[in-house]
DNA sequence: GGGATGCTTTGATCTAAATCAAACAGCGAT
DNA sequence: ATCGCTGTTTGATTTAGATCAAAGCATCCC
């Protein structure tokens, strides 16, 4: 293999990646080896328990990170203490605001998970060094705008009904297929944490979450593990 | 001055555009004048009228756009009729959904507007070729991020009230200063639109806007025409 | 086992906002 | 002027979902 070959083919495969291992994500794959190197020199996995705060509202951050396994939800609050989370992602999803120090939202593990952190200069610097990585961040921002739009359509014209089906879908697609089935998940969000995603209460979520159950649309092995007889059935149940 | 400054001066500095005149957009101020040049000579500058459609949702766009002048609303539209808002721009924003052809969202003018019209294939190439004009994308599609998220926060969580001091007091923080006081401004969007923004009803805007003028919080000048005597205490009802 | 504790479900009631219905205001065309 | 036509406001009524309240059910600890 000549140079020009093997470089290529070093920069545009994703190589293997010491500190996130097998996982690649947004970041690691943009990368050239050396910068994957370097990179690793200067990251560090962490376990991440359910509950347990990434980045805190308001706060600077001097890092970011990405998701190894897991579900992280970003999250907005109020003075008051109404909250909405704005943002569900899942492995290998990239954490963090590029360009900004301040955090408008927090950034929470939802279950247990593994993220891969980085310091922030470093990977700024490599951003402005990399456009192959500026693309995939950009990529990234791109495509969680997208949900995010989908999303405010959810919250202002869907019923309880629908918001419940849409959320149960919107997991049941993005969930890691641990399970053999595509039709069985475990749900990665309390009652709580779902009303707070659909802007609703905890009660109006699980009087929803029964009448799927009734009409046979769900199955609710328990609080958090679901099964979908017909995936089909239930979107239909996501919009009137 | 020499060659190496004046290379620089023309890249880092926003050279007149033959299409644009004198307003720079997110793409204009990236570009090298010899990109800005040959970005010209496949440019179009249109008029646009109030109601009339930039891009359609589910339709595949061969062109982006910069907005001169005026206001355009993204629109999402379901099946059975409802619809959100999902993003309001204003000038100089960049319209279109870079590395995606078919648009998930409709682009439509609320005002009278001017558009500054290129082909998609054009600043496709142009994106991949420089790096600084990837990155003003990317901030602007974070700033878009950014903007979306908080109206989610706006949809899920606030009372009608609330809903819409916030519409008002967003409007008033974006509108273009064309009146001497940044008190007064034009409402770019009809009842009807400012519902579904807001994912409420015409009925309940308009009751919300009396509640308002009858708290001296705005006055009304006509149906488009609003006054806020105090932006401070706007801002206040914007949350309990 | 028997409590505590922390979710979750279920039930009864209330209310903010939707819906239904009418009147009103601006505006261009005849 | 008068007649539509369209967008807006206001009023009466209904309802989806919130709130208030209690009971069910796991899990952990003693």
């Amino acid at each position: 293999m000549d140079v020009a070959r093997s470089e290529l083919f070093e920069t545009s495969t994703p190589v293997a990646c010491a500190s996130c291992q097998a996982r690649h994500g947004v970041v690691c794959g943009a990368l050239s080896s050396g910068q994957l190197r370097e990179l690793n020199r200067h990251s560090l996995r962490r376990k991440i328990e359910a509950g347990c705060e990434i980045i805190a509202q308001g706060a600077e951050s001097s890092f970011y990170s990405n998701i190894m396994r897991g579900v992280v939800k970003l999250c907005k609050v109020m003075q008051d203490g109404r909250q909405q989370i704005v943002g569900l992602q899942f492995a290998p999803d990239f954490v963090g605001r590029p360009f900004v120090r301040e955090s408008t939202l927090s950034a929470e593990a939802a279950t247990d998970a593994e993220i891969c952190v980085f310091p922030r200069n470093l990977l700024d610097r490599m951003i402005s060094e990399t456009p192959e990585l500026q693309r995939s961040l950009h990529d990234q921002a791109l495509k969680e705008l997208d949900a995010a739009r989908e999303w405010m359509l959810t919250l202002g014209r869907r019923t309880a009904g629908e918001k419940v089906a849409s959320l149960l879908y919107l997991i049941a697609t993005h969930a890691e297929p641990q399970t053999a089935t595509s039709t069985a998940f475990d749900l990665p969000l309390s009652r709580a944490e779902i009303a707070d995603f659909l802007g609703m209460t905890i009660e109006t979520v699980s009087r929803q979450m029964t009448k799927l159950r009734k009409r046979g649309v769900i199955h609710i092995e328990n609080f958090r593990h679901i099964v979908v007889p017909d995936m089909d059935e239930l979107q239909s149940m996501t919009s009137a």
